[in-house]
DNA sequence: CCCCATCATGCAATCGTTTGCATTGATGTT
DNA sequence: AACATCAATGCAAACGATTGCATGATGGGG
């Protein structure tokens, strides 16, 4: 049946209810005792030779596996792990900027990562948003026995609530930067080098009026602004604080502040920006304004993201081992929840040199 | 203490383990039963009083409550799920192209959306990555009480696989197109529509010879090149096979297939591309070998992600409206669940007119 | 031929809740 | 005063597994 294309927006959903009520399963699952009678054990056996104990014997242990496969039965995950006390899943919460959707291509690699780790130990993920002011809700998915420990990715604006949780013995790893008399462990990329990195290659490429955009409230920039700085006064320069923009994301900002910067003649020759997608957006301004990149104005962005080797010019940037992120972040969560003593991991942090700098 | 800039890669994880072992939890947590104590009453009496059931006089009710919440009590929802024989959790399988990082932002988005629609029904959302070859796993996640029912996200080359799945009776929701034969319940855009529409949109400018970027064996692609077929048809044109191609991502491929239309002199004045990614390569590779954008090639993407407005020249895209994929998704899911009989959602899709086309 | 390892298996308690049913005491009705 | 009603609460049995301990069968050594 092809649709007819000049026809309104069809939908077959005419008759969806408008409220969203989870049904009850329907019908009963094979269980153990089943799987029991059937092979004429009792559930104890049949419990063991599942998990493969060597105090079954092999032959039975096979034939039991065996039905199992056959009837598509799996053990209850659920019983098992009140029985057992451990519960194989870990809470991810994303604390993301917006309200709305996830923004950042960089979020998202993370938790890819971190996806694949657990999924590789055989554990589970739990995924949440963070709602607004529903911050207790972190504590809770911990209190209420559903994940042994969160991570949490985003920015940090909430690094006080953090801290307490984290007192309060609440298991966690956070991605991010790591702030001083933090009290949680953090993985993070190394910010103050980034910047530096960043920096002292324009600086070398000769730019001599660098201007910087970056949230200050935003802990993992301000790092690698004082990178920026450590990069410029290492060349004898100042960063002028004209060209230091607190960026909000959002097109109109940053077409503003370039605007602003043209009209009072401030003579940039190059931007370093804390994010991959602000950066196209900024060439993007630049060139609807006539500003070849990079013969006038040099940029360099932050992330990698996948994108920054797709727009033209290719964009600079800075990488952060993102596949590394995972492990890091599930290994120092692992150490919270023993109870060893909080550290941190620094994650190698290097120049990506492409068009929009050389 | 800031660290050194020049000095090598720091990092504070020497004593890392190289095996990451999942520890077991500490301390008993306090339950049910402690609460029950101290208030002076029975588990029983706790329990409806937390569930707020009016057997309970209100005053009770709240002593209860209260003294709970001092405690940072939580009931244990794996236990109680098991008494209660519902397990408030789906399982969403993201099924992505690569064996890598999730690379398509508009994935992430209908993740976002997704996590949106559970978290505020009060369910949780249980995340994993389909891993190479072991398709059991969606099978095992429903058969081992995990979660109710599964929502797949990503490209449908496993449509066999998933048929079988739905027959065999594992509740489901797909994110995709709906083909033929199908078993199970699809959610998506309006593929036809949307190529129909792109195309129209580029004849409509003036464009005569339209090139089509989109997998074959991707189904959302093949609709959408149906859509583009119908609108050439009613503008009296014929599609030119050699202006199709089918791109696998990957930069090299683009602009091997630019310099081959180039070279042949196929002359192409427009492309229209079955994602905002390969849309926004491909404009870099055109701006490199000094082709403008709209002038001589106009260019039409999919998806409206985020960047769409911010590269330049501002990409022209479809649109389908990702906010509500969660709520749909998970509609078809709860009806999945309760045996109810498989419908598809088909969202609206409409063109966003950006400066690429313009 | 008896005794005692050793092996294979089952019994029953347990994990932390929820909930049908029983119990208690108080109140109201005749 | 006796009885029915009702509100408030507790008992104990689930939910579906795991596992310490006990038991019965087997076999080998003395």
């Amino acid at each position: 049946m092809p649709p007819t294309p000049s026809s309104p927006v069809s939908t077959d959903s005419d008759t969806a209810p408008t409220t969203l009520t989870p049904p009850d399963k329907g019908r009963r699952r094979v269980q153990m005792i089943d799987i029991a009678r059937m092979a004429g054990v009792s559930t104890s056996t049949v419990s063991r030779a599942l998990s493969g104990s060597t105090l079954i014997p092999e032959a039975t242990r096979n034939r039991i596996t065996e039905l199992a496969r056959s009837l598509h039965y799996r053990v209850n995950v659920g019983a098992a792990n009140l029985r057992k006390g451990d519960l194989q899943t870990i809470g991810v919460v994303l604390l993301s900027d917006s309200t709305q959707m996830i923004s950042d291509p960089f979020v998202l690699g993370i938790l890819g990562s971190l996806t694949d780790t657990v999924n590789d130990l055989g554990m589970n993920l739990l995924l949440t948003r963070l709602q607004e002011g529903r911050q207790d809700q972190m504590r809770s998915m911990v209190e209420s026995g559903q994940v042994s420990g969160l991570v949490m990715i985003g920015q940090l604006s909430l690094h006080d609530h953090l801290n307490e949780l984290a007192l309060q013995g609440i298991p966690m790893a956070v991605w991010g930067a790591a702030l001083d008399g933090a009290s949680y462990p953090v993985v993070g990329g190394d910010n103050f080098r980034g910047g530096y990195l960043a920096t002292r290659h324009l600086i070398e490429k000769g730019c001599r009026r660098i201007a910087f955009f970056g949230d200050a409230a935003h802990p993992e920039a301000s790092l690698r602004f004082r990178g920026y700085e450590r990069a410029l006064q290492e060349a004898g320069m100042e960063p002028d604080p004209r060209l230091r923009q607190h960026y909000l994301f959002g097109d109109a900002r940053i077409r503003e502040t370039i605007d602003g910067w043209l009209n009072q003649h401030l003579d940039f020759d190059a931007i370093f920006t804390c994010s991959d997608v602000t950066a196209i957006s900024l060439m993007g301004a630049l060139r609807e304004r006539s500003v070849p990149i990079p013969d006038q104005v040099r940029v360099v962005g932050y992330d990698d993201i996948l994108l920054a080797r797709h727009v033209h010019p290719t964009l600079t940037t800075v990488r952060q081992p993102i596949e590394l992120a995972g492990r890091a972040l599930v290994e120092l969560l692992f150490e919270s929840i023993a109870g060893a003593p909080r550290r941190n991991i620094v994650l190698p942090t290097e120049l990506v040199e492409r068009d929009s700098s050389r």
